[in-house]
DNA sequence: TCACCCCATATTGTTGACAATATTGATATC
DNA sequence: GATATCAATATTGTCAACAATATGGGGTGA
């Protein structure tokens, strides 16, 4: 979580918004990301309000920050649930993230500076590093997630980059950690994200526009072969 | 409003939410999005929450979601308020429209049934009437919506269809409002209508998202341009 | 045995009061 | 006259009690 949050500081308005609310929201976000809270469960207001330590306003502001980001389904005078991620959803998760990392791809190429290019390469070094070494999936996710945020933030459009950084990319982290036994092709993806930055570093749009959806063409049909496979 | 709102039902998760904090929701969308609150300005939670005729606590959960949507900005300890919609922000949302309706539209050519199909004709038909008999921008831009809408559903996939109609496409009817002396290309448009349609109907689906594109990019260019030519 | 209805219970929706924080305007000082 | 400080005010954040609605189980009748 370390590098990834470092990232999502800058970008998430929430990470700077120390009310209950705010940090409740975060809260309840991980615990649903991570597992702690399965998919599918109810959420209990005044159960999960004291395991918060607030009263129910805060958390139901919460509960509702996160419907909007997907991870939470809520019916009127039912209450809120966790969301399952059937492998159908995930494919529809993923088509529109490779439209919209697509576009993210294609802007950054025109738009990013050569700081921002040269911290990509590092980026991409590092990880190389934690994969050689061997340092265990959870190096490996979070080295990936950091290489597609610095692209997202070189896209300079801000809107696209909250749609993908505060909004999606929780529902993708959730699908990581439900299927976190399945190791994600890292050698594979680093080739991947290699070329992706050759076409960068060449200022080229359309081919990293389409590197970046055939990237992520690929993880999907990885991830969707790995569920039907399993049970 | 008539026929989008139709539309709107069978999308929105809101329009049968009959709480007070659903209702609230709506009701202060509506009043956002057709500028009886302005750009920019401040909302007053004990001020809105009487108009209203409610407390503060669903007021200020129809706050938070009209966030979520992108249409009022918050800061902590500070409150909330109308965004406003400078050009750049502007081309920034239709960047991203660019995205997600091309992939709703090659979607749709692959998955709308012959029934949805002969409905999006249907629309189109009624859409072009509208045109002839000089039925005015209000009808013209309702017809234009409606349109779009069928096509976004047609996409078969339900978190594209939220993230466009929940989500996105209020901030484009804000601007529809905002820009509403403009008169946008009716006539352009409706060809451009007629050729998607025909894209659509042969199911050849890089068609059909190269001419959205093409068709929303155009729009695009056509507002910029006139905000540019504005003051 | 099954289906239905009704009531007790649990849970969500809403409210108004209280606490914490930011904004403001007035005063004092340079 | 300009700037800084501080107090009064307004606004947001939080809480706990109350109201409205759904859930689940026991009982009744066919």
């Amino acid at each position: 979580m370390i590098s990834a949050n470092k990232q999502l500081k800058n970008t998430h308005a929430l990470d700077d918004d120390n009310t209950l609310s705010g940090r409740t929201t975060v809260a309840l976000r991980e615990a649903i990301v991570n597992g702690s809270i399965q998919a599918g469960e109810k959420l209990n207001e005044p159960k999960l309000a004291e395991q918060f330590s607030v009263s129910r306003g805060p958390l139901r502001e919460a509960i509702r920050r996160l419907v909007s980001m997907g991870l939470v389904e809520h019916k009127p005078h039912v209450g809120a649930s966790v969301v399952t991620l059937e492998p159908k959803k995930i494919a529809q998760l993923y088509e529109l993230r490779e439209a919209l990392e697509g576009l993210a791809a294609r802007l950054a190429a025109s738009r990013m500076n050569h700081d921002e290019i040269a911290e990509l390469r590092h980026l991409l070094e590092v990880h190389r590093q934690h994969c050689e070494n061997n340092a265990g999936e959870y190096m490996q996710a979070e080295g990936d997630f950091d290489f597609h945020y610095q692209i997202i933030k070189g896209s300079g459009n801000p809107l696209l980059v909250h749609q993908l950084c505060d909004e999606l990319y929780h529902l993708i982290r959730m699908i990581r950690f439900q299927t976190s036994r399945f190791k994600s092709r890292p050698k594979r993806a680093l080739i991947e994200h290699e070329q992706l930055l050759f076409a960068l570093e060449n200022r080229d749009p359309e081919l990293a526009e389409l590197l970046m959806r055939r990237h992520i063409s690929r993880a999907k049909h990885s991830i969707i072969e790995f569920l039907s496979t399993e049970e």
